[in-house]
DNA sequence: GCTTTCCAAACGACCGTTTGTTTGGAACCG
DNA sequence: CGGTTCCAAACAAACGGTCGTTTGGAAAGC
């Protein structure tokens, strides 16, 4: 019980350090901020966490935990190379939808962890980009995808696709994130011409 | 001359913030940072500048402008809309990759500026996204492109491949920004499957 | 009564900005 | 030519305020 009040007071810190460093960025966001989003002293919150940093680090993996995640599912998933690449940006776009706070803080700010930190977060980015490149890679071992793409640069296109989309999407548009994945996948395969 | 002086050594100091800005970010750099990386006194930066983020504001404009001038270069030049597309594209990667630096900050930390000033930066984000539906737009009524393409989602992925550059893009790699931009360009057009 | 939670207060360091003054050299004038 | 005026540029010091963090003790809830 203590244990579980200890952790949710503690997420509930967490959570708010997600929506601030994701407005505001982290520099931008102070512990005096965050204290008044949460109606407590600054100093207060140190019966919670560690320090500043550690509460980037937290907000940061569990945005990778979360792509990571949705992105092994769709490699475990059977279907076809182009399937799985739906499937993965589809999983992408609704962990960016319904995770908007730690997905930007993890996109945005992770740069600005200390070196270990930040080297943690890096095999997990490297991890994910790995993921896509491997159903790239499937679909021309197939036959499915040409022969001539270059795998790492098309790779790169769909990570571009999916990693931007924090800077522009807001909850409410015409369209939801999963006809947003279906369409960036439908056309990262099919292409712009006819 | 006197003045020319005077342009000369504000622009040394907007370089250098706009250094500074896009490896520790706006908050992240403190007018000690900039004083240190320019060999003053943070006081004396004063001469030179009205404040912290008027300076900011400098870079992003210039990052903007960049831009703008590029796309409009794209747009102007005949060809298809295949070509056009192919043009912006390559355009906007040289773009990036000759000013990383303030391209980064037009990306990352315009959305730290005030309302005022941020809007102005709106303004010219709006026009550049109204550069890439045109030629999207073009391409579906000359048949080039296909008929049932959603144009404001095809110019959201063209910018997606475009503003996502800054992230991974560093010089001396086996690709140059011109040879993105086509590869890029070829991507979007053809697609990826067979 | 023990643990969790929080407050009030303080810590030294740093923040962006302003001030008064000094410096070195160019421009002007006799 | 020598003296004066001017000016951009920089320094040293200080401004009030905020930073992240620590400490000691008081409530609150099981």
């Amino acid at each position: 019980m203590a244990e579980a009040a200890l952790r949710t007071r503690r997420a509930d810190v967490v959570k708010a350090a997600a929506r601030l460093f994701s407005e505001r960025g982290y520099h931008g966001t102070s512990m005096q901020h965050l204290g008044d989003a949460l109606g407590l002293q600054r100093g207060s919150l140190y019966a919670h966490i560690g320090s500043k940093e550690e509460l980037l680090f937290d907000v940061v993996e569990e945005g990778a935990e979360r792509f990571l995640e949705r992105g092994q599912r769709a490699l475990d998933g059977d279907g076809s190379a182009t399937e799985r690449l739906t499937a993965l940006l589809v999983g992408h776009a609704e962990t960016a939808a319904e995770h908007l706070d730690s997905a930007t803080v993890f996109l945005n700010e992770w740069r600005y962890l200390s070196e270990d930190l930040r080297a943690a977060v890096q095999a997990k980015r490297d991890r994910y980009e790995a993921m896509v490149r491997s159903i790239v890679d499937e679909g021309i071992a197939t036959g499915e995808f040409r022969a001539d793409a270059d795998v790492r640069f098309a790779a790169t296109l769909v990570l571009s696709a999916g990693n931007w989309l924090f800077s522009w999407y807001r909850p409410g548009g015409e369209l939801g994130p999963t006809e947003i994945g279906e369409r960036f996948a439908e056309l990262l395969t099919r292409g712009l011409s006819r």
